[in-house]
DNA sequence: GGGTCGAATTGATTTAAATCAAAACACAGA
DNA sequence: TCTGTGTTTTGATTTAAATCAATTCGACCC
């Protein structure tokens, strides 16, 4: 059940059996329906998920339009980070768009863990650092290409993204309205 | 002389006066002129700075355009993060826009430091979320704001830029052609 | 099978930005 | 002061995307 967690936790930092089974300890297998809430804007977030299966969505509040933060996919880890890290409210939502299959682990759990071994803090950081990298290829993306590249680019890296998650999310994340990602895809069908 | 850079160390972790006294120690003075290259493409960074006066421009290449990754101004850090961390050769260049004086710390008096204290591992993950914040944000004003708003915004948090960058690059930094950034600047000048 | 709701598509139009080309400007050096 | 170089501005045009309004589509319920 843990094993794609943990692989892709050694990707990240060489865990040895003993930390894995600490963590193993603490961790909760949670199953959603679709669009199901797992974080409100304004509460304080308690837990960081890993997605077993399914996708969930992040979105914030700009201007009284929802926009979407992100996506994450089987692999991926999901967390509204300085919320659960500082123990502030989120600007962020957290919800889910298809049913979905995570590990949880809650922010006394990963404390306890904390201060035992120094490993997860390395982890921390290593997560940190990854999703700064991914942030940072985001800015890139908007700065040197156009919206038909973007969506693209994002096709490659998730091709389910396409039948699994509704177009406005989609387009929100791209930064386009959902009429232009529509034009977008009408254009890219009739190439075929 | 180093009180600036305490000053900012501060707002993200408190450091006792033997801490202080020890970064001290290790830190150099480098004043540079207008131009001038601190690293290029390709090479392995070595140091980490803080600007104390003048501006430094970060730029990556994409598809033999050059394109602004950041720019630094007094009081910010600067460093091309994963090439100094991990020691890999760096995607980012990094030089000066006007004359510059800085502090510079290397890559060895930062492990030594490291190793004797673990404030300097906080030190590195304050600054890592900081930054990543700050990535965060600006992703969101692609997806969310006008070129027109883009532009309001980095003045309004940096005016100095305007007369002190060149219009070239801060579009490519605002991802607009510079033509449309001095249209702009037109634009807002009639108005008032 | 008809009706309803939200999502997606389409069309017409306006607006914004990119592109291409040329002129104006700023400034360092002869 | 003139000249060359790089930057910025401007103009004309094309292209891309937003906006607004109206259908169409699809899933679900009755």
């Amino acid at each position: 059940m843990y094993e794609v967690l943990f692989q892709r936790l050694n990707q990240l930092i060489p865990l040895n059996s003993q930390q894995q089974q600490e963590l193993s300890g603490v961790l909760k297998v949670v199953e959603l329906p679709k669009n199901d809430c797992l974080l409100e804007i304004g509460q304080v977030s308690d837990h960081i998920y890993f997605v077993l299966e399914g996708i969930l969505r992040s979105s914030y509040s700009f201007e009284g339009k929802d926009v979407t933060r992100w996506f994450c996919f089987p692999g991926h880890f999901a967390a509204s980070y300085f919320s659960f890290a500082y123990r502030q409210s989120s600007e962020d939502c957290l919800s889910s768009l298809t049913e979905v299959k995570l590990l949880s682990i809650s922010y006394k759990s990963l404390q306890l863990l904390t201060h035992q071994d120094n490993v997860w803090v390395d982890l921390n950081k290593r997560l940190l650092e990854h999703y700064y990298t991914i942030s940072l290829q985001r800015v890139a993306s908007f700065q040197t290409q156009s919206t038909v590249e973007r969506y693209e680019r994002l096709l490659q890296e998730h091709p389910a993204i396409e039948h699994e998650v509704p177009l406005g999310y989609i387009a929100s994340y791209l930064g386009m309205t959902q009429e232009t990602l529509s034009r977008i895809r009408r254009r890219k069908k009739k190439r075929k």
